[in-house]
DNA sequence: TAAAACCCTACCGTTTTTGTCAAGTATTAT
DNA sequence: ATAATACTTGACAAAAACGGTAGGGTTTTA
């Protein structure tokens, strides 16, 4: 239940590849291929996304790759996978569009509601610098800055 | 993103008629189908693995129809979708089974699981009680039922 | 014994996912 | 200039998941 789509999962791994080179060395989908072990021709339709979405840029040519747009404490993996997958939507009369005509006699509406805002709180308190340190806060709701709980993760090693 | 499937979706819209009726009256396949708008076939699919979870009984002949297998305040949210849907696994590595082999190398394993688990706590902790009632706390959204004092519930707990 | 109501499982069309492939365009080193 | 590097784009297709339908059963009650 609640599967992420390879895209959403591969383009967080690809992020954080491309955020190890920040600020001065461009990452090639080559590089990112080999060590995250994803097709070329399937990364680059994911980098594309992302780099439309203003979330990386691209240097062409020799020496090329892409590098971050912002720093990485400033991009959250909530805002990869927005673009990646869409918002987050539990169901579709949660959609944008939505447009369902049960919406204010539906038990359920405002429960799908709460969880997806939950979820998405969760995902933009992380962001890729986190992800790189291996730092991750629990949100605790309202909880203020100080509140939060710091979890230390065991660090990655790299292949 | 993260779209949850209509036999979840229905299966707990499904539950909520099934409440209504507890403890005294059996409630129809018929009856949910025509207050949910969800088709005979399809819910008997649903209630059929509802059924063999334990989560709901059935009457078979005249008068016969569904009824919840314990009180309301004793069925979770969570309890209902992870009949349906599986338990939540956002990714295929996180699964039972899993099997991933980068798993020890891998930057985002952790970050997954930990979400996971943020969503696994928040529907737990929500019964069909809850949701007949209205209570339960949209973490930034508008509660808009009625004036009743909401029920702040913990959706996370801080160990 | 007939009607009400649940039980079972096979099947199937559509959509989404998960990629591959081929033919570009832009930039730099030599 | 030319070759090599590297990103860009759109089309396409296999496979899986989704969202049901169909049609036969069995059990119980009146
Ligand atoms: S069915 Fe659309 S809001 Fe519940
Ligand atoms: S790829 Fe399997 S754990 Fe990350």
């Amino acid at each position: 239940m609640l599967r992420l789509s390879t895209k959403g999962q591969y383009g967080v791994r690809a992020m954080y590849e491309i955020a190890r080179g920040y600020p001065a060395t461009p990452v090639t989908i080559k590089e990112i291929s080999e060590r995250q072990d994803v097709s070329v021709a399937y990364l680059e339709q994911i980098l594309n996304k992302l780099r439309k979405a203003g979330l990386i840029k691209s240097i062409r040519g020799p020496g090329g790759g892409y590098i971050l747009n912002r720093s990485a404490d400033k991009i959250s993996i909530a805002s990869i996978l927005n673009e990646l997958e869409g918002p987050v939507a539990l169901t579709s009369c949660l959609e944008p569009e939505g447009g369902c005509v049960r919406i204010d006699s539906c038990v359920t509406h405002l429960l799908w509601k709460a969880l997806g805002e939950q979820v998405e709180a969760f995902l933009k308190t992380i962001t890729l610098k986190n992800l790189m340190a291996g730092d991750f806060y629990a949100l605790g709701g309202t909880a203020k800055k100080e509140m939060r709980r710091p979890v230390r993760l065991k660090p990655q090693s790299q292949p």
